[in-house]
DNA sequence: GTCTATAGCCAGATAGAC
DNA sequence: GTCTATCTGGCTATAGAC
């Protein structure tokens, strides 16, 4: 339908920068002290606006989940086309690039408590299928360098997924670049030092 | 004065069942998730007796972690007094602590971002103090394992430091026992052996 | 689809009797 | 110090004009 492409791409473009702006308020302070007059402030159009695109604020929530999961689906898949690289290094490519995200201000938090914005995003199907398709993902890796005795091979899989993803909600990078002496490079290398030398296998 | 003693032992029991609701809550749902109502529901009695005893909720959430760190102290200084560990030892008796309290949801969690809570924190004499006394007497095991060989003494002090106060928030402990696979034993000692083979030094 | 204005609700805090 | 009842403000969400 050509006749109507140009209203959609306005509409795109309207939605994709209220997500944007979820997206920073959500890295910047979470779900429960962003208000919904915020992200209408930041994008610049009334509140009633808002309720338009996204029916709730639980909504506006799960399109930035949404969308920072398929970034992260990109860099997953963008890894695996590199036929230099091993399973490890795939996996530490994954990590340095959420710490980067999280240090950027660019990763959203889902404060991990919250009843209203689970229950909607356990029931939000393009998130969950995100969810399973990345952790598919990464789960075969890992298992991958367990036998290849790169990741220690009596740790649960689970166990070593779930520690990749907390670096993406990681309080350490955030306060150590606050203390002003580090740069965010050094202080992404040090925390995937430390995190994937306490994965490895025992030498 | 032995004449209030009484009224004042009453207070005491009071105030001590308030700050056990407080902890609790804390750490089941957060500062922000917690209502007030709820405290003096689970403790037994009128939200208006609550700010009889405490001025604000920051304050009620103030007495919650000034507690919980005097606790935290004295497993530090039980740990000074063991002649038979090193330094290493007593650094992962710590963190052990840590991770138990927070499995057995008496760990209070400060949501990082909030901003009045964080000022009122700061501007609390007791919590600063305890803080400031954890952190020194850590600090100095940690830079003599980095002496002896045991921590990597390439990393920033404070980056090891922040690491193990970040285990008392670790999401991963709660994800893996929530699967209900693992008994919290053997989720405490993967996360322990995760997280200090990751600081200790290469071989 | 955008706005202004407001409904409805809930949580933190307080008044005032006892 | 405890209670009941209420105030106050801020938040999500919606009504209704344009």
């Amino acid at each position: 339908m050509p006749r109507s492409s140009f209203r959609e791409q306005m509409l795109r473009v309207r939605e994709d920068a209220i997500v944007t702006a979820v997206n920073r308020l959500l890295a910047e302070k979470g779900f429960d002290l962003m208000t919904v007059d915020q992200v209408a402030a930041e994008v610049g159009i009334a509140k009633a606006s808002l309720y338009k695109h996204f029916p709730s604020k639980e909504a506006l929530a799960a399109a930035a989940m949404v969308r920072v999961m398929e970034q992260g689906l990109q860099v997953v898949d963008d890894q695996a086309a590199r036929h230099d690289a091993g399973v490890l290094d795939r996996l530490q490519a994954v990590a340095r690039w959420a710490l980067q995200m999280q240090l950027a201000g660019q990763m959203p938090t889902l404060p991990s408590q919250n009843s209203s914005l689970r229950s909607e995003l356990a029931t939000h199907a393009r998130y969950m299928d995100l969810l399973m398709e990345i952790s598919d993902k990464l789960g075969a890796w890992i298992v991958e360098a367990q036998r290849d005795g790169h990741i220690d091979a009596s740790l649960p899989a689970e166990l070593v997924l779930y520690t990749l993803y907390a670096r993406a909600c990681d309080p350490v990078p955030a306060v150590l670049k606050s203390g002003g002496r580090f740069s965010d490079d050094e202080v992404v290398e040090w925390v995937l030092q430390t995190c994937f030398s306490g994965l490895s296998a025992r030498t």
